[in-house]
DNA sequence: CGACCTTTTGGGAGCGCTCCTAACCCACGG
DNA sequence: CCGTGGGTTAGGAGCGCTCCCAAAAGGTCG
């Protein structure tokens, strides 16, 4: 962004972020004339006038030329200014955190604030600052799957909670096909948000190439294969968690254990592959591994294959809870009970889980603290308060319920 | 909103919906200078200069009295202008629609906007025209439960898409208590968004009331019980669907119909229950229903009561698919096949049905063109083309699977 | 060919805010 | 008593855009 180093204005909770009154703001300048009297405005005028009026200063809301171009009542921070009688710079201050503010002006113009249900105009701030107050969530075309995934709605709901705890917007933003990819790369960067939420990107995948050139503050959602050093992520640890799940299994005297994979281009799949195959040792085969993409009907044809070649086996850990359940379809197809024949795992936690027949033992997916911990990394990063990319590994934890 | 009737500037698709250059801009004063020889540049100047240049004007830059403020190096409207040879005026016109410019400057100005990669300073624009170019997807507390439905990502997947066709932005806003609640129709309403819709509420939500007072243009997803006339929205034909679907039960000889309804502080789970009302006809009684919250749980606990008082039910008709793999379980349970003892239809067409043991008959809820049609809507309501509430009710169609 | 009307164009005037500078205040110390 | 310096404050300047008005250009017609 244009300003390398802002050393965050724009705090915690502003008074902005508690108003009163309600209903259709009346008139400002007379309400501003009415008000003034009614408010206990501690007189501050102490101290003597400070500068002369200057001979051409405004009297009062002053005729201009071309007619008033304000078409809107919305009360201005001018407007608050001569409630409180301060100066929009104060005001302004004490917008912004109430640094070099005296406490009895503050009080003040806090007063004026909820008296005039007055509330800051985005654009204005952000034209005057440079900053938009608003964050992206990126959501690319490989991803259309994700949207349907109850984690989605999730991720967006944790998103936008936080990020307005620290004043800013959560903006959505997916892109369909290539070319709007493309466009939606040159936005981004174009200065129109202060920063970018990438949802769990594939390899290759050129939004992450060029949103990891520009300069625009990014989290990723998920380790970035190709990218691990250089951006900021959160992820889970996949390798420890399929491990576990894998090692359960193993103790529950199941020796025979199948695997319907993710993506091996996704470092989710990739990783909780590797803790699988790692797991099983010297009992892991090639063959008794198939790879799917996430999806209920790819978990059912990867466990059909599966059983093709391994009648035999006795346990299945998908890497998904939707692989699970399409897993768990071709079983019962197959004449095998779950878990009694064929133990079942799956990995997630997420609804799904749940609504299982039978429910899913699981590894639990920290989707809520994963979201909480990306924000604040681009919080951090926005403000410049960050020396560099920062990564997070949050734990999974293993959920038993009744498949496995 | 402040201005009541604006006729549509912000058309369709302008030329910034399509950016070419790629990479850093450079130093635009120079940039314009170095591509005014190379752009083909229709000399237009064939007219003789207009006005003769105020002694005052600007030579060029210009080094502002207190420095320079422009921190970014994106390029404006100004060099823009600068490099097609117009005015700040006709660059605007063109990106407005292009109206009253000759065909040859607008060409001239394309170019000049492809070759400095020129993107509108969303932020500026907003605060000059009084709009802000973006809509808000309100979620309030009482739908928790929205957020873990996979339609939910749908509606904000098309939302946004349908948006930013429209050259608009999604702001996903969710209020998780009360007092949020507030602030968000405070927020709403204080002109920080142009439009706003609401995804499926309850009665007597102070949400709904506070927006239907306020002038902003407003569309909701589902019935707004007790504002159907005053507000616009988007629903289906909850009653005829749910009586298609009881009539089929009834068709495949079925006659004891129990069912789980929605929730009857909503327009859907009053709809739906009127639908299965009416075509059970004298079958009906009141004892063979049970009221659900349209989740898994109370599918389960609702089909488990009516079990208890009807043991000789042979169908069971559940207003939605998450109720149906509730009742289902609850059914099994208790020692019945699906569909052979008792068939079990839902509703919605969700994700849920096609991952039920046996796959779900159900409904399916057009949530796609809902929401396009809601987008429809709050256009028109905000470019004040349309002359008042509307409201639009789309057909649902039978969708069988296995489980009646 | 000039009066008159329509279409196009330029540029002034803001939109409401933040940033910045200079002025002011009040100790405090010499 | 007068500097000196730190903490406050007022208000100018400007962010990049749209709106609007008046001027210019280009018809039309008697």
């Amino acid at each position: 962004m244009s300003r390398p180093e802002v050393i965050a204005p724009w705090p915690e909770h502003r008074a902005e972020d508690r108003p009163e009154s309600r209903g259709p703001a009346p008139a400002t300048a007379e309400l501003v004339a009415a008000t003034r009297s009614l408010l206990g405005c501690a007189d501050v005028s102490s101290r003597p006038e400070r500068r002369p009026a200057k001979p051409g200063a405004r009297p009062g809301p002053l005729p201009v030329p071309g007619g008033p171009q304000r078409a809107s009542n919305r009360p201005t921070i001018e407007d608050v200014a001569r409630l409180a009688g301060v100066s929009r710079g104060t005001v302004s201050r004490v917008l912004n955190g109430g640094r070099h503010v005296r406490p009895a002006l503050m009080a003040n113009v806090n007063s004026a604030i909820q008296a005039l249900g007055y509330s800051v105009n985005q654009a204005a701030r952000s034209l005057a600052a440079g900053r938009t107050g608003s964050v992206a969530f990126v959501i690319s075309e490989h991803r259309e799957h994700l949207v349907e995934d109850p984690n989605f709605g999730l991720f967006v709901k944790v998103f936008s909670r936080e990020l307005r705890l620290r004043g800013r917007h959560l903006l959505v933003t997916a892109a369909q096909d290539q070319e709007e990819e493309t466009f939606l790369a040159d936005y981004l960067s174009a200065g129109h948000v202060d920063g970018a939420l990438l949802a769990l990107p594939r390899m290759g995948e050129p939004l992450l190439a060029h949103l990891a050139d520009s300069r625009l503050p990014l989290v990723v959602m998920g380790r970035p294969l190709g990218f691990d050093a250089e951006l900021s992520w959160v992820a889970i640890d996949d390798e420890a968690g399929a491990t576990e799940m894998v090692a359960y299994l193993l103790s529950q005297g199941r020796s025979r254990i199948a695997s319907v994979t993710g993506p091996l281009n996704t470092s989710s799949g990739r990783d909780r592959f590797e803790g699988y195959r790692k797991a099983t040792g010297k009992g892991f085969r090639a063959s008794l591994a198939a790879e799917g993409d996430w999806s209920l009907l790819s978990g059912r044809v990867g466990a059909s294959h599966i059983l093709e070649r391994h009648p035999d086996i006795d346990a299945l850990f998908a890497a998904s809870d939707l692989m699970a359940l399409g897993a768990m379809a071709a079983l019962r197809q197959a004449g095998r009970r779950v878990p009694e024949d064929v133990a079942v795992a799956g990995f997630d936690d997420s609804a799904a889980a749940t609504m299982a027949e039978p429910p899913l033992t699981t590894m639990h997916n920290p989707f809520e603290e994963s979201a909480v911990e990306a924000v604040n990394i681009l919080d951090d990063l926005m403000d410049g308060r960050a020396d560099g990319p920062r990564q997070v590994v949050l734990p999974t934890t293993f959920v038993q319920r009744s498949s496995a």
